[in-house]
DNA sequence: TTGAATGCAAACCGTTTGCAAACTT
DNA sequence: AAGTTTGCAAACGGTTTGCATTCAA
């Protein structure tokens, strides 16, 4: 149930963020939404709840570690639910699937290199773009 | 001389090109600029070139292969000249400096994971963001 | 001379913010 | 009852666009 999870996390159980937490539990598997996506969805559900609402309960579910934000081509930001561990991803061009990977071997090789340019890492960014098995 | 690499790829030579590619290609080396850095190097040169040409003619650029664009943390677009050969980013969070690196592992990687996941990949963006060593 | 390129200001779009009203505890 | 959270509309910042003027060929 979500209001354990918000409570967690210490934010306060209300509507819009059960809702919108719902939301990202059920979704983050196939693909990660934006906030108009998110907006969208809740409008299907008659939930009238405001754009900026949805921006304001992301952004805090990002500051408690609920969610991370990504900045995939074309530049807005989408949102999937944390799982815990660090992995990477492949976007699908053209339904927006995603999928998740990690490989240590690459993980190895960008550290690396890091270390050979001189550079302390503190994050990096990797995604694979195309076209997922049902849209080729 | 930019007057042929404008004219080898059909654009009319004009002083904000030239001006700009000129700024392109002695900055691309040390750091990726951004529309706005162009515009000030510019005025710092005392060439009042309006903003929106400067987003024109990178975009123009772009199209015809001279640079290409990237989306950085944080957002807004940054533009590299570029140089033919495929390549990824160490970006320095601090100062804004870029290395280039590329890595026939990662590469070969990537393209296993994508196809094992069934996807046909059209493209990838890899960055590694960190602390340069004079920043550090 | 003529069509393309520029500058300016206004439009745009995703995102954020100020404020009064509606909620959670 | 006290303090948060919400909705709305207005502001924001980077980028794009319409249109009259200026320019390259």
């Amino acid at each position: 149930m979500e209001t354990h999870e918000l409570r967690d996390v210490g934010l306060k159980v209300t509507l819009p963020r059960m809702k919108i937490l719902e939301i990202m539990e059920r979704e983050t598997n196939e693909r990660h939404l934006n906030a108009e996506q998110v907006y969208k969805i809740l409008l299907s559900e008659n939930e009238e709840i405001g754009l900026a609402t949805i921006y304001r309960v992301l952004t805090q579910f990002e500051a408690a570690g609920l969610v991370s934000r990504h900045h995939f081509e074309g530049g807005n930001s989408v949102f999937e639910l944390n799982k815990g561990h660090h992995h990477d991803h492949v976007v699908c061009v053209k339904c927006g699937k995603v999928d998740e990977f990690t490989d240590d071997i690459i993980e190895d090789r960008q550290n690396q290199i890091a270390q050979k340019l001189g550079y302390e890492l503190t994050d990096h960014s990797l995604y694979l773009y195309g076209l997922c098995p049902k849209c080729k």
